[in-house]
DNA sequence: ACGCAACAATTCCGCAAGCAAGTATTCTCG
DNA sequence: CGAGAATACTTGCTTGCGGAATTGTTGCGT
């Protein structure tokens, strides 16, 4: 009896520990990304929406809200702030409506590709303890953790 | 040549993966955390301050903003919602007139330990899939990840 | 065909958080 | 000692984001 309680105890501990970790990591993540991405004038919502506007054919305004897990207004309030520095354009879909494509200007995919090699040089710096065999692992046990958070999303919100 | 072409290219995509892993994570706890605590009232940075109100002599503002990595005027605001509703109080620090401290309540302390329990358990619910070997390998890497964080943050801001 | 639910995007409102400036106090060191 | 730098906190302003309501469009059921 001792022993389930003494195993409930660290379980505990290592859910907390983690929880912790996870939260301070990712501020620190986002301290420096807000860093490395001020020099190109943009934010790191807006440096997210740019990469994911990689096709020529563009996406819809709805897919972004979806895929960065933002609310549609927030969305619609980014890529106004891209359009305004002519980073993007906005397309009418020709087969609904009621939908728009946004793609990047010529502009805007200079200035993605400049920002992405720098964002990605800093990870590179930020990141470089981790041996690649442990970032093979991380990243394995990564995936887990996210799909066991997207399911109980999909269970409180999706029914 | 080509050997160190493709190592580099796949340690990118590692890289770039596991900073969206990263980033979808913290969403998506984020997300869960509103909603557990939601039902108590307060908001998550409420909450991750509560949490750091464990002692009765109580804990300096800017300790605080330090801990939390967020501005001193966040912190203060916070700590106005909370002694607003009445989870927390300010005591003056003895020795130094500038500086004061937060304390909990008796009120405060008991939301805290509710709201404590209940977030523990949908941490439990949430992170359930990781077996327990696991979680501690992931422990291990998230602490080498934080701290190399940690490392840059100190080198750009602190010199 | 047509009414109605679902959906795409936007607008409006409110809250949260950072930055910069301001006040009060303490520290430093010449 | 005493002037200036540093520190602790607060306040005013700006920006970013979520949620509810709005407008326009599509699709489904009958």
């Amino acid at each position: 009896m001792s022993l389930t309680v003494v195993v409930e105890v660290v379980t505990q501990e290592s859910i907390q520990e983690q929880y912790r970790l996870l939260q301070d990591i990712f501020v620190l993540l986002d301290d420096g990304d807000r860093n490395d991405l001020a020099e190109f004038g943009i934010t790191t919502s807006q440096f997210r929406v740019l990469m994911l506007l990689n096709t020529v054919q563009g996406i819809r305004l709805a897919t972004l809200a979806d895929r960065l897990l933002l609310a549609r207004s927030t969305i619609t309030r980014i890529v106004d702030q891209l359009e305004q520095d002519r980073l993007t354009k906005r397309l009418d879909d020709p087969a609904d409506r009621r939908a728009q494509h946004v793609v990047l200007t010529e502009l805007g995919a200079q200035l993605r590709q400049q920002a992405q090699v720098a964002h990605l040089r800093s990870l590179e710096r930020r990141l470089s303890t981790l041996a690649p065999g442990e970032m093979n692992t991380l990243n394995d046990l990564l995936r887990k953790l996210r799909h066991s958070l997207g399911q109980d999303l999909s269970a409180r919100t999706g029914r």
